[in-house]
DNA sequence: AAAAAGGGGACCAGATTGGTCCTATTTTCA
DNA sequence: TGAAAATAGGACCAATCTGGTCCCCTTTTT
């Protein structure tokens, strides 16, 4: 399954709610999650390791909330990813501690290695800014225009 | 969770299986198993899987098994996967039929389709020819150096 | 002191995944 | 003609992953 899980979709949108939505101040857990229909407690959670990785900064107590502290510009998708979900793996095999049965006869192994790469060059190249509304910026890859 | 699934792993493996060990013949299921370390009956519901695709045929009996139907060439990763575990939505709102509690607040559901139409794009162009061991081409994407 | 907020551990239920087992059918070959 | 080898495919299961909830703590403001 090649699928975002829910978490990094709460927190991209939790992300650019709180760029949408700065006006210096902070922006609590509840207030996002009630207008996007977030469940407030896992939307928490998200927003503890989006802390934990450096890009909001938080407050407790009344008035209390999140902040953005980096601009959009410098949050990659693949950054959201990685504090979200851990590193981003295409197979066991690609990390390195890990391995699996078929490792010693696999003839998909570094095919699927440079896959990953660009994936990851992808997901690396790509900021949030470029997801804020009206953003005009097309996302491109430039792989020529058969498209099946 | 970005990952490929252990049906389209064991499905390419296969398929690059077949295109190396052609010799006109037909290759069992058995064979392409030990071969790989790929435990036989589920490697047989992908093949299953791949003959109903029409990138592979079969026949029965003694000396039976597969053959490749195409040239690598025209099976794209892509085409696998989704013979294999179904079309690829990044999101469950990428698909029309189906929705989320958060569409109608969402802020990420355009920007996404749009990684997503490009994640396609990029599967959908990229060949199991490119997978052959030693194949020359790189896999590129064009998309900048700023490789973070 | 109370209320509002984040930090974080424990836990649970449903979905997904990887894998096995069994039976039926077709084909070849001794 | 009967055994063996092979695909076709349904049923099923165990482990893992995921989304979500609950509870308790600390901090801050009022
Ligand atoms: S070695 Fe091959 S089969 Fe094993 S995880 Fe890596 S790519 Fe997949
Ligand atoms: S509407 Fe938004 S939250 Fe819902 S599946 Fe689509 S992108 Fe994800």
């Amino acid at each position: 399954m090649l699928r975002f899980s829910k978490r990094v979709e709460y927190g991209l949108m939790a992300l650019l709610e709180l760029d949408a939505s700065a006006n210096g101040g902070y922006l609590p857990v509840k207030d996002i999650a009630e207008r996007h229909e977030i469940p407030q407690d896992l939307l928490g959670k998200v927003m503890q390791a989006l802390t934990r990785a450096g890009y909001v900064a938080s407050t407790k107590g009344m008035h209390g909330g999140y902040r953005l502290v980096q601009p959009l510009e410098r949050v990659t998708v693949g950054k959201v990813i990685e504090s979200l979900e851990g590193p981003v793996y295409l197979t066991p095999c690609c990390d390195d501690s890990k391995s699996c049965r078929q490792q010693d006869h696999c003839n998909i192994r570094r095919p699927i290695l440079r896959v990953q790469e660009h994936l990851l060059r992808y997901i690396s190249q790509l900021t949030l800014a470029e997801f804020r509304e009206g953003d005009p910026r097309p996302i491109e890859m430039n792989i020529g225009e058969q498209c099946v």
